[in-house]
DNA sequence: CGGAATTCGGTAAGCGCTTACCGGTAAGCG
DNA sequence: CGCTTACCGGTAAGCGCTTACCGAATTCCG
């Protein structure tokens, strides 16, 4: 625990009482807004106040009623940043929370955020901490186990993005399903392509699972070859990306004409490969990506992949949350649209339309 | 103010203690690590506290405690995003933040996040709001004048990022002038432009005028002609960059063979600005940037700029704040190194070495 | 084996704020 | 003019935790 400890004396709402010369209650209640303090009374506190410049102190406050106005937002911090354009990459969370913390502007609350390393142990024991010092959690990835979360979820709301839902918590995620089928096929139809390889993310994450189920029943439907299993194993890392398809190479297996990819950041990875052997995308090989994070359009060539509403997830998770903490309970999954976004990466020409929406909602199970 | 209240209740001390049989000073005793425990108590406690999946509530442990082990971040929230490029350059603040949010974990500290939208009135009372929530603030830009933050620092100790020390708090900031210089020298000296002008960023930004000075003074013993001014008028974004271009342009003003910009937004403005009327970079005007923000090297052509530490930054701010907490006083200012990164839009050739660098520490006034 | 030195652990006093409750004063009314 | 009704504002309890203080139980030593 931190040796610190504040020194200085920092004014309290006696201090400001006794110099307004009225009692603290009226004190409170001109702050709050409570009561019908007298004008005159309003004004020698806010006198007061001012003099002092005092602060109520948020720790009070949140105690005396049992509302913190604070919102914990948990994820993962990310190992070695190996490829230059990774780290902005990883930016993409940042987006979310943007989208949080304006979401909880709007309701009064702040945002507190706390990531945890891949290799940080006692994981639970972080979260329990954060948990404390909020009146919700959102979880970006999945960070812990099912039942840990439930546990968790005894004591205050919360919301993973990403995740699965739990009875006890709600999870915000994109539609994977149509982002899948839309790409597959604008690949399969409009392209031909008649061998697709997905390269996939971590093994654990429900996003990955949804992609790559998606991506084989609908490749196969399509009339499609596909590649997958344990070779095409990523982890949603640029240099993961980059192994995979090094690897392949090295093993002399012959590349599918798509490499679908479960991420930009894969994908970014698997372009840096397949240009350091040569092979030319799009021509030889197409690749897609899936997120559309910023550097994807700086890609060259531009990466074709599925966009998600990254802001919207997280003002939805947070009004999500704020409904749960309120009301408790709520729906168990919220699943917002994503758009297929056409560049130049799966072929299409330069000039080309270069944006061709497809959006589906759904709001039940893809 | 919200109507969101708890209602389930939550497990407190008291419900621990009274099932593991004990007193709640013993609670907090095996929690804590203080005292001496003996085994068995230490044993029926943990699994009363395991039992009943309690997290101590954190606005209790900071009143009693004085420390909330939080620490507030305040910043802008950026208007309408004009360009496409925008949003992501808007991260770089999330890289600062970043920085914090590490610095801070080494510490115990989580972060907490407020922007404050520029069109917010009232923004002395937003930031009360946090002051009140957190052990310490850190702020970005220049939000309130020196003397609301002299107010408010006395109640929490501040460090603000690239604003201005005063008497009260701290500034973190990057060498701006050594950049500038290493800059000037080499668009005058190795390119042999006699013709600047500076694309300046917010009035009352501090960095900017920092720059601004250099700009002129370095331009100016170096020999070179300037062109600063109203009409140069920029606001660090993107469409500021593009709009005083255009406008220089439309009233038939000759342009600078370099324009130095007052950071990459408003290069990337000028830029976009410049193609549009079909004046070549760096050909005809060769362009500079300021943050070198990760989207910098992927313009066209890539953006010479000068390199800040960001994420050091935000450690810095942390930890400067951190000394503060603990200590109080400490330094007025804390600069930190840059480096000039060469890259195209300044004229040096495409293979040529593409990053030179130039670093230069300072601790004092620039 | 008795008293002193230790160890543990319980009791209670806050930390700074909100608010239920109630008493006092002033206004309203017959 | 006296009594009821409002209206203000003060007193005090309590939010959940930490910890100073102290008594009880245990251990140690002469």
């Amino acid at each position: 625990m931190a040796g610190v400890r504040r020194a200085k004396a920092i004014p309290t709402i006696y201090d400001v009482a006794s110099r307004a010369g009225v009692s603290i209650a009226s004190v409170s209640r001109v702050l709050n807004g409570q009561g019908s303090p007298r004008a005159e009374t309003r004004k020698r506190v806010l006198r007061a106040v001012r003099a002092l410049s005092f602060v109520p102190d948020g720790a009070a406050r949140a105690l005396s009623n049992n509302l913190k106005e604070v919102v914990g937002v948990v994820f993962r911090r990310g190992g070695e940043v190996a490829f230059p354009d990774e780290e902005e990459s990883l930016l993409f969370m940042d987006v979310i929370n943007r989208g949080i913390e304006v979401a909880a502007q709007r309701r009064g609350f702040d945002v507190l955020m706390s990531s945890v390393g891949v290799l940080d142990e006692n994981v639970p024991a972080r979260l329990a901490a954060i948990a404390g010092k909020a009146d919700g959690l959102i979880l970006h990835d999945q960070m812990i186990s099912e039942g840990e979360i439930a546990r968790l979820a005894e004591t205050v709301p919360i919301v993973t993005l990403a995740g699965r839902p739990t009875p006890a918590s709600t999870n915000v995620r994109c539609d994977n399903g149509s982002g899948m089928r839309a790409l597959i096929h604008h690949l399969v139809v409009d392209h031909g392509y008649r061998n697709l390889g997905y390269l996939s993310g971590g093994v654990d994450s429900p996003d990955n699972l949804a992609r790559a189920r998606v991506f084989k029943s609908e490749a196969i439907a399509a009339g499609a070859e596909i590649q997958v299993g344990s070779s095409w194993q990523g982890d949603y890392s640029a240099i993961g990306g980059a192994n995979v398809i090094a690897s392949l190479l090295d093993r002399g297996r012959d590349l599918p004409r798509a490499v679908v990819c479960a991420n930009d950041q894969a994908a970014l990875g698997a372009m840096h490969a397949l240009a350091r052997r040569g092979i030319k995308v799009p021509e030889d090989v197409a690749v897609t990506g899936f997120d559309d994070v910023p550097v994807a359009r700086h890609l060259h060539p531009p990466l074709t992949t599925v966009r998600q509403p990254i802001k919207e997830l997280g003002a939805t998770a947070f009004d999500v949350l704020y409904s749960r903490m309120s009301a408790g309970g709520g729906e168990r999954e919220v699943v917002l649209p994503v758009q297929l976004i056409i560049r130049e990466s799966c072929g299409c020409a330069h000039g080309s339309a270069s944006s061709q929406g497809r959006t589906s909602v759904a709001s039940g199970e893809t």
